[in-house]
DNA sequence: TTCATAGTTCGATCTTAGTCGAAGCATTGG
DNA sequence: CCAATGCTTCGACTAAGATCGAACTATGAA
């Protein structure tokens, strides 16, 4: 009754709509100003800005000013990690938001969680790294392995700057979807950056949906394959 | 906006503080009387059953019928995971209910979380079997070895029984107070249940506590070292 | 300076939902 | 059959908080 901390308080943050679309849209990794808060959340800007406040003070986002602008993200990636664990709920217990439209169905193949690639395509670069020995699972950590760091490098991936953030390279993150993990960390973040470099994919502005060219996903079909 | 699964509905759920209690009291694996549920939550019967029954709507509890009795239990190891991480979250945003006493230190070294082991000794299990081999992780699931197999089995755990049910046999599972992964599971379960036969360890009955004996614990250390 | 844009604060309104008393079922035990 | 226990349903009360209009502050541009 009274041991543990207080995770209604956080869960009641999380719990009204406005602020769930407004977290929902920043699990897009990207940065967004009150007032596109506002509008993605269906709201007014001034209850926009007491619900981000609020939001601030519990902890989950993390709030920049530039300019007469204040960008807000999400604080960091277990508050990602948390919101797909929930979105799994809802899925899972049949509350659905919408019918399962066009829309939906391109989500679960590609979208963004929170900077890297997540939904089918997402476990499907998982798994293939981790069944060619360049993810190992090295007791709480995911590690990187000598073959993974060469195969990184080869895919133009400078390892080395990653490693120099203090934010970590490689963390596993389970699908609302798939219910399977896929790689996040600054590493998923550097995949999912080389593939708009190249122009295998790109983001939709407003959702998270990632849409691969016809020649992008043979070309990553053909750098993550799977038996 | 409207993409995704409705995840405000189960957040509001869990983000009641009646309803929170009761979620955090089945955090002990326990599946537990509408009537010791209220108590938990310090509300009275009415309100409780209220509560439960749109919990259950939620597809966060699973009920059984016994007698006149109706016991509540989490639906699944997910809904546990996901309120390990809100309590991650809660914790580490400095949301805590109660002033770190006695009662909390004996929580972070060894609890009951959702029937398996959590706590220092429960990541300290987790890691020692992932580092002599025992446990993979493959792909999306974390995998027994035939080394594991074999180490648990002269553990006397029944491995073949527990394939039969349909519950997953290992899952890692987030510490909220250490931040690492430790084994739950049916696999987990059947650890923690070993430990109680073999009296290295008793649950206290109130609280999410789990109490080694001097000599269990030296068991306990014995048989997974770290380095 | 003046205007425009971005956000915040304040105050009033109004809906939602948590709460409990009381009555109603259901199951067990004499 | 009647009493006791465990739980659910109903109805009324209440409080918390989401919402927005309007006024205010801050930054940037002309």
């Amino acid at each position: 009754m009274k041991e543990g901390p207080d995770i209604a308080h956080i869960a009641a943050l999380i719990g009204d709509p406005a602020r769930a679309n407004m977290l929902t849209a920043l699990m897009s990794g990207k940065a967004l100003t009150v007032s596109e808060l506002a509008e993605e959340a269906g709201v007014t800007i001034q209850t926009a800005s007491s619900h981000l406040s609020k939001l601030d003070d519990g902890g989950l986002l993390r709030p920049r000013k530039q300019g007469r602008h204040k960008y807000f993200a999400l604080a960091s990636d277990e508050v990602a990690h948390v919101l797909e664990g929930l979105m799994g709920l809802a899925a899972g217990s049949g509350y659905l938001r919408k019918r399962t439209g066009p829309r939906d169905a391109e989500l679960r193949l590609a979208r963004v969680c929170y900077n890297h690639l997540a939904g089918d395509m997402g476990t499907q670069m998982f798994d293939s790294l981790v069944e060619r020995g360049h993810l190992v699972l090295d007791g709480e950590e995911l590690e990187l392995t000598e073959a993974g760091v060469a195969f990184a490098t080869g895919f133009e991936i400078d390892i080395e700057s990653l490693r120099k953030a203090r934010a970590p390279v490689c963390r596993e993150c389970l699908d609302w979807s798939e219910r399977r993990s896929h790689l996040a960390g600054s590493l998923g973040r550097a995949f999912l950056g080389r593939f708009e470099e190249l122009s295998w994919a790109k983001r939709d502005q407003k959702t998270r949906v990632v849409t691969f060219t016809r020649n992008g996903a043979e070309k990553f079909n053909k750098l993550f394959p799977v038996t």
